[in-house]
DNA sequence: CTGAAAGCGCTAACAC
DNA sequence: GTGTTAGCGCTTTCAG
């Protein structure tokens, strides 16, 4: 338990503590000494102060992802990409939950007071003290969502809009009539987006009528509770799009609550196309948003702007493409074979935007 | 984007350095100085850099989380316990995900050379090498699972053998004889005690037969590819006992595939009780090994030891329980309400173990 | 190739 | 109550 520094190491070693830091950095040194000092510092298990070594160096080799709500998968999909982009560089990354709740101001100040060289983040709400913080931050960002054009910020977007789109024509074209969007909360980027991508691929078609409600969170339980009005209602939808994965999965159970059965009362739809869509049975028919790409992008495009910090700001659109399954299109008997559990086959069908 | 220092919010000021650390720090200053001082840091944008901060204090207000999986939503939940705790007493927390594949070591290491004054760990696997990385750590750590006693860590574990004792002991009532137990990885530290348990579970039963399985990983696909043998096999189980919700998933998908219907050709039971053990039909059955106590108890472990070197080790067990659902017992008519979708109610029996 | 010394940004004694 | 100064542990000129 007993920290062990430099000091030691080089008395040990008898040379001075440049030759060892030297050393143990791999610079030049004679080979008699790194071999002193290797031994030293592996009888003494020595590992380097990394509070120091940022200090001194200016940098810490760390990147940071702050994310709003971890409880939902699709932001550890985007955690992941971002990792697997992070390591691959030599950078560590260190993820930050800011909660679903407070905003992510906190976390934008706290964690560029130099604990990280530069951070990703997915925040739920983009308010001006956000913005602001972002541009006071000493380090570089990458924003994971939309942020305004002015603010000249890095940012790789999904393309919300054409999801949307694709969602309403693939249930115009399945004969469904009256859709209700049941959103997440409006005042969030992704619902606000969400419900304007919605409204306008519903202004589209002239003979789909449509109407809106809100769950109280993007979550299973928040979209339980907001479907069941909509479900009872005398005038009832014939599909449900829900604005996320979670809250197509609280329809479901909703629905089967009321018994009614998906998709011929009613049709699902969500949006990220997580691995739950593909679990719970019927299927949901989701969006593919390409979390897995944005994080990976996110990722390149951050370290990108730290190897070179005058570089334009980038943005990046990421392209979706709907998955059908089960609880839109009545399903076909299901081909045995794992594939079905992994990627996409037979029985689901990939619509590009 | 530029680094403001506390030297620059002193001149502006027109003070000196340490009565402007005072006044920020909200020690003894004069009303005069404060304001001065503070007005400067807010004109300047001043946010004091942390890693001076804490190379000069030498404690970092940081707490570490190093978890191998974060995919699996048992450790988020985890997580989120372990965030409620720590932000409570003014600690911030850091995820760090080490992988399914590669160990613990590495984080361990690198968390431990000044970024965290303490760390919470949730390894897949306890080697040799993660004993020695953590008697050798210069911070206190808290382990979430087994570890040797010799050790004397501080660690915070769950009842294995207990919990498959409720899942064998159920089946055996419910009049199923011929049980598989479909592991994960039994290199594993959950899937050696989890087999363990097992096989003790069902040694208390004369009248059941068994058999081991295992799956290549804690994953719905790995769980599924690993149920497809047992259920084509010409004396199927008439139960599969899943060392974790997520291979219960999967088995559930491939029963289904192969037309079979749970729980009445098979029964199913899963470990961990997830949000998704909830969600998907027929409902799983698993047992609560009681993620969110043991998350934050071993947060207050850490913060405990944090505050009090010498105290002794203190190991906790948790109490599982049994939560019944679909996957075993056919299904009743489920009662209206969201009450369902959270907590187990009417529709669900809760066997403390 | 090596050692002495400066200094990253901050806080904490210590005098005044 | 305030300024001066030392120093956290490390890396990196700069002489030698």
């Amino acid at each position: 338990m007993a920290r062990v520094t430099i000091v030691q190491v080089a008395e040990r070693a008898g040379v001075s503590t440049a030759s060892a830091s030297r050393a143990l950095n791999g610079l030049i040194a004679s080979a008699e000494t790194v071999e002193k000092v290797m031994q030293a510092a592996r009888e003494l298990g020595y590992v380097a102060d990394a509070t120091a070594q940022s200090l001194k160096r200016g940098k810490t080799l760390q990147l940071g992802y702050a994310v709003a709500d971890i409880g939902n998968p699709v932001y550890v999909e985007i955690m992941s990409a971002i990792e697997r982009v992070v390591q691959a560089s030599g950078y560590r990354l260190i993820i930050s939950s800011t909660g679903t709740a407070s905003s992510s101001v906190d976390v934008v100040r706290d964690l560029s007071r130099g604990l990280v060289d530069g951070m990703i983040l997915s925040p739920l709400r983009v308010t001006d003290d956000l913005i602001a913080a972002l541009e006071a931050a000493p380090i570089p960002f990458v924003v994971l969502g939309r942020v305004p054009d002015s603010a000249g910020f890095d940012a790789v977007r999904a393309d919300s809009s054409t999801a949307m789109r694709l969602v309403v024509e693939h249930l115009a074209a399945e004969g469904r009539r009256s859709l209700a969007f049941l959103n997440g909360p409006a005042d969030t980027t992704p619902g606000a987006l969400r419900l304007e991508g919605f409204r306008a691929a519903v202004a589209m078609h002239a003979d789909v009528r449509s109407r809106l409600a809100e769950a109280a969170d993007f979550t299973i339980t928040a979209g339980y509770e907001a479907a069941m009005p909509l479900l009872t209602a005398a005038d009832r939808p014939d599909a449900i799009v829900a604005a996320n994965d979670l809250i197509g999965l609280g329809v479901l159970r909703a629905a089967e609550d009321l018994g009614l059965s998906v998709p011929s009362d009613v049709a699902v739809t969500g949006i990220d196309d997580t691995e739950l869509a593909a679990v719970v049975r019927p299927g949901l028919t989701s969006v593919d948003l390409g979390a897995d790409a944005r994080g990976a992008a996110a990722a390149e495009m951050l370290l990108a702007r730290i190897a070179d910090p005058s570089r334009p700001a980038h943005v990046l659109t990421v392209t979706p493409s709907l998955v059908v399954r089960g609880s839109t299109v009545p399903q076909r008997p299901v081909a045995l074979g794992s594939a079905a559990l992994a990627t996409p086959t037979d029985e689901e069908e990939r619509t590009a935007g």
